[in-house]
DNA sequence: TGCGATTCAATCGCGCGCGATTTAATTACC
DNA sequence: GGTAATTAAATCGCGCGCGATTGAATCGCA
């Protein structure tokens, strides 16, 4: 990519090249840890969910993770039939379905410790530059998702 | 999710979280001013770079987008059949897929130019503040794709 | 010249993302 | 209490990403 970048418009084109690649390079990261976990990157963030606070409804394992049913159903299929979680209707609202963690769920956990310490130390980044970043991402995200309220 | 992070490893799930839905946010802005032009977010990065120089093997595009031919193959195959682009044999060397705008495909590129301008403006950044962060994600990547050089 | 190694694109399989629709349960309101 | 509107999951279809493999063209080297 070129660096005479100069005016707004090519910068967001830049940018957008940027987060495109970022976003990949954290993929392929995360699929290098944990593959020896089972776990994919999106079942990765699901977990982890679950493992600051069980019990949850895919609405709002959807509201943490912008996704919908259409993307989670699937992927909590495949937690579920890797035995790490459980799948069930609430009895007290039956439309709704709680994930809860298996046995074998709560004991990744322990294991997983090690996902984030490598990634903290892949980038390269001190605390305070990663607080930094994460915080112009998450405000970015904000502003983005904000613009044409649809 | 918490505000409440502390330790480095906490901030990496944090900034993971973040570039997740960064990406996401992305994808969805690029989705919504994509959608008249008809293409896809990734296909207007194909676009682009033809737009910047024309006739490129599907080597060279893997290699600015960090993707090989079993995914570049099918959304190639898809600009072909949407008429934008052109595929065909380098007659110097036949492995080569050789990859040129039609007239459709360079029509486009002025139909297009407002996408990176709704973008810049849609961030609510600066033309500083699009640079430094783009500058940051670029760097990072360089970080996360250099280690384990597999 | 011949033959193994390399390179490039294509193909296969699987797991997301997501717009759109469907089904079932609950709520709201008359 | 009955019906319409709302809500939650599930399902469908399609387009990426990507590890792995295949097949064809080219290169390297004796």
């Amino acid at each position: 990519m070129p660096n005479d970048v100069e005016r707004a418009d090519e910068l967001a084109d830049f940018l957008c090249f940027s987060v495109y690649e970022a976003g990949h390079a954290f993929n392929q990261l995360y699929r290098e840890l944990l593959a020896e976990l089972g776990l994919t990157y999106p079942q990765y963030l699901v977990m982890t969910l679950l493992w600051r606070r069980d019990d949850r409804s895919v609405k709002d394992l959807g509201l943490k993770l912008g996704l919908a049913s259409n993307t989670l159903t699937p992927l909590l299929k495949r937690l579920e039939s890797n035995g790490l979680i459980g799948r069930r209707r609430d009895p007290a609202d039956e439309r709704s379905v709680r994930i809860v963690l298996t046995k074998a769920g709560r004991d990744l956990k322990a294991r997983a410790k090690i996902v984030p310490e490598r990634v903290a130390e892949a980038t390269g980044l001190t605390q305070a530059e990663l607080a930094e970043l994460a915080e112009t991402l998450r405000r970015l995200r904000s502003t983005l998702s904000e613009r044409a309220p649809g």
